[in-house]
DNA sequence: TACCGAGTTGAAGGATTTCGCAAGTGCTAA
DNA sequence: TTAGCACTTGCGAAATCCTTCAACTCGGTA
């Protein structure tokens, strides 16, 4: 195979693995949006969401239409979604794991 | 909260981003595994190796341990297998998208 | 036609990541 | 104690990513 399956894999990651990218994936959840609204939710340069934009369009992730003198962007598939809220659940388990090893170490642990 | 949420959430993809990060939390799937068999499955510097667990480590996603004079690693919670099957289906609606896309544009002779 | 709002693109820089080598730690057996 | 396997860590060099500025395209409107 031309592209190995989990390098595929680790770009489709990577392509979520910016701030920026993430909300504009969560804002687009509730559907369609134009880049004005994306711009006033986000707080980011305008070159700079068209940027993060390019990045998400490139990977497939939205897609873009232009409605008069907006452009909308919307989600290519809803399984972005499941994706999304995959994350939300790793990142619960993997926070409260995180925080109640802190707790203990703040209670002072077994060796010290 | 002192990091936005959406942050942790982009270092929580950003940590899935890369191939051979990707491939150890897949061997995990199936348990634990020392480091040996890692080495011996992915074809990398055992340096290399070592640098990626402890990014994986790092965000919480592996736990490590020593038995005998090995050092086994295994994932910290399933859900993280819940996440990777995500990432497969999403995988498959962008790719057949976008090879739907390739097989218009080329018509032509196997390359790449 | 000229102009303006809405977005995009290209390029430069600075900041992060990644990689391989060399050196170091831990455990076990001789 | 010495040797050796199993990993890890420190550290530059190279590759990649992110941000910003300036210039550009596209529609609508006067």
């Amino acid at each position: 195979m031309s592209v190995p399956l989990y390098q595929a894999k680790a770009e489709l990651f990577r392509t979520l693995g910016h701030p920026v990218r993430i909300r504009v994936l969560e804002l687009l959840q509730d559907g369609p949006k134009p880049v004005r609204d994306l711009l006033a939710a986000i707080d980011v340069e305008a070159s700079n969401l068209s940027q993060q934009l390019a990045v998400l369009r490139r990977a497939g992730m939205v897609t873009s239409y232009r409605d008069g003198p907006l452009v909308m962007y919307a989600l290519s598939t809803p399984d972005v979604a499941d994706l999304l809220a995959a994350g939300r659940r790793i990142l619960g388990a993997v926070l409260t794991d995180r925080d109640a090893l802190l707790d203990e170490l703040r209670a002072g642990g077994p060796d010290r």
